[in-house]
DNA sequence: TCGCTAATACGACGACCATCGTACCAAAGT
DNA sequence: ACTTTGGTACGATGGTCGTCGTATTAGCGA
């Protein structure tokens, strides 16, 4: 199952673009949807009140801060949270944001 | 010592703000300065490549986002981190983010 | 092959953002 | 009162962001 191109590699992942990447409410809601739910899940299986385009924009802000992995499964892509990756380079972040409560 | 005005309190600090008002590189910076040194220090002791306006523009965006406290000293105005504030609301967030390696 | 499905590509639009310059203000020192 | 100091207010500018609509592509199934 091909990954999708331009994933930075753990070492190439930015405090401030992720911090970016998650300042936005509809992101936030699709990594925490990711995180409570560890399957991998289709981009459009998220119940954002936005259209494809604007959803497909997300995702790649996701992915291009290295928030997310994305593979490509037939039609659909998969997307599952990198949280080694992150735990990694920024430890205990991404559990400090999931721990808040959730967005209204 | 007189508070400035627009502080949003514990409870009103809203992740997205705070993660936003983190990710700029000039921000981050500020941030990072006021908790390696935990005295309140003026706006324009921060040794940033920017003008006193722009300065003043980032200063605001992290007091409205609840990052930082700023009070009336005479002509200056003296900046500390919440830390306990954001702390309560945002547990290890802050710590999270002072942890990773300083941007560059 | 002919759709159907899931998502991307591209272009557009308004809003917001970081930056600056200039003007201004309030406190402190002389 | 004048000057200096530290910062704010306001307006402008160029760039980015979130959003959308339309067109398009890749894979799957009938």
């Amino acid at each position: 199952m091909r990954r999708m191109k331009f994933h930075p590699t753990t070492e190439d992942l930015e405090l401030p673009a992720v911090l970016h990447a998650l300042s936005d409410p509809h992101r936030l809601r699709i990594v925490r949807a990711l995180a409570d739910e560890p399957t991998p899940r289709r981009c459009g299986s998220f119940d954002l009140d936005v259209t494809k385009s604007t959803l497909t924009h997300h995702f790649r802000v996701l992915r291009e801060a290295g928030v997310i992995d994305q593979r490509v499964d037939g039609t659909a892509r998969l997307n599952s949270l990198r949280r080694e990756d992150l735990e990694r380079r920024f430890p205990g972040l991404l559990d400090a944001v999931l721990a808040s409560a959730p967005v209204a």
